[in-house]
DNA sequence: TTTTATTAATTGACCGTTCAATTAAAATAA
DNA sequence: TTATTTTAATTGAACGGTCAATTAATAAAA
């Protein structure tokens, strides 16, 4: 049965698996073999590669983060204005509703795990800084660094805001897209009360 | 063993207990025995009280979802300017804080499972629409009702989202004051756009 | 042959539910 | 009052099922 090199294939199957059994049934019903069965492979080929259930967990919660991550390094890749730039900011992170299988959910069930999970609270820490600071850096341009600081806290508290409450109420895509766009308007309205 | 008259002390007794087993070990992890252990009392009165573990989730809930209801009630009764009133709504949604029991992080363990849970999911929609309903009639006395209830979508996004990000962020108390005052000034803001 | 990849079977722990047995309070009868 | 019966409250052991993890076996590649 074994090909040479699986090593990256079979990862990324069985993370696959994770994004849709959690997405399907959630984390608290997510087991070995409901991934491993999606992914069309053994249950023991978790503890294999990822040394069991939570390495698994821990690895496609980073997997998503970077997904985040470069999505807002592509489309950022070469430059642009500021204020375009804090719409791509927005985008990125709504945009993992129209993702293969609803991601959405399971951002949910991995931020209530990190909870009580000292690796997913620290990845979960990280990306929150992040956005807070990918805002601050670009609404320094239209004002003083003290308050592009504390706009970009409001920003950060109206993105996530907003999504959440739209994950929560299983919006469909075009109310989703509603939130976006209000996400987009606040930002633009920060701008505005310094005259940008 | 038995008193008569237990039933209403014994339910209570298993909720708080279910609320500190939630808080400490998370809803993965809370099981009959972690939430009997705490209440002092066996497993198997959970299934005669309230017929299974399920429906004592169901019931924290409610129980979560009254006590935000009535806190609000307490404060507004006898009446009060629709401005100290948005204000109270505000602090109503951050009180739950220095509850006993880190009540903050089993709002998100529930929030996460309503996902997955149909009459979970009713409870938290019922709730979420409340808040922005209570935001719109208050803020309708500083514009017209069609721009009042887009600035009830916004204010309970920044209300969600900067409490969601001092859950996240294992906030101390101090740092949540702080997520309140945000809140709070976001909403003065949305009253002196109109001359409020 | 040795190494790598993978499976299938097994293990032991733990889950929620059920239910027969037990206890003590309350109600009734003497 | 005292004795007896009934009922509400509660326990905890037993059961069937499922979990993550481990192990040994197997098959292909090197």
């Amino acid at each position: 049965m074994p090909k040479v090199g699986m090593e990256p294939v079979r990862r990324q199957q069985l993370i696959d698996a994770t994004l849709e059994s959690v997405a399907e049934l959630g984390l608290q019903a997510t087991t070995i073999n409901s991934i491993s069965k999606r992914a069309g492979l053994s249950s023991g080929i978790i503890s294999h590669y990822f040394g069991g259930k939570q390495g698994l967990i821990e690895a496609t919660v980073r997997y998503l983060l970077n997904s985040l991550k470069y999505s807002l390094l592509d489309k950022t890749y070469g430059g642009c204005s500021a204020e375009q730039r804090l719409m791509y900011i927005v985008e990125a992170n709504f945009a993992m509703v129209q993702q293969q299988s609803n991601t959405t959910r399971t951002w949910l069930s991995f931020w209530a795990q990190s909870m009580h999970d000292n690796e997913l609270h620290r990845l979960q820490h990280v990306n929150s800084r992040r956005l807070q600071s990918n805002l601050a850096v670009s609404l320094a341009a239209f004002m003083p660094r003290a308050e592009a600081k504390e706009a970009a806290e409001l920003a950060a508290g109206m993105i996530d805001g907003l999504w959440l409450r739209a994950v929560l109420s299983k919006a469909d895509h075009h109310a989703f897209h509603h939130s976006e766009t209000l996400a987009k308007r606040y930002i633009q309205s920060l701008i505005k009360q310094f005259g940008g």
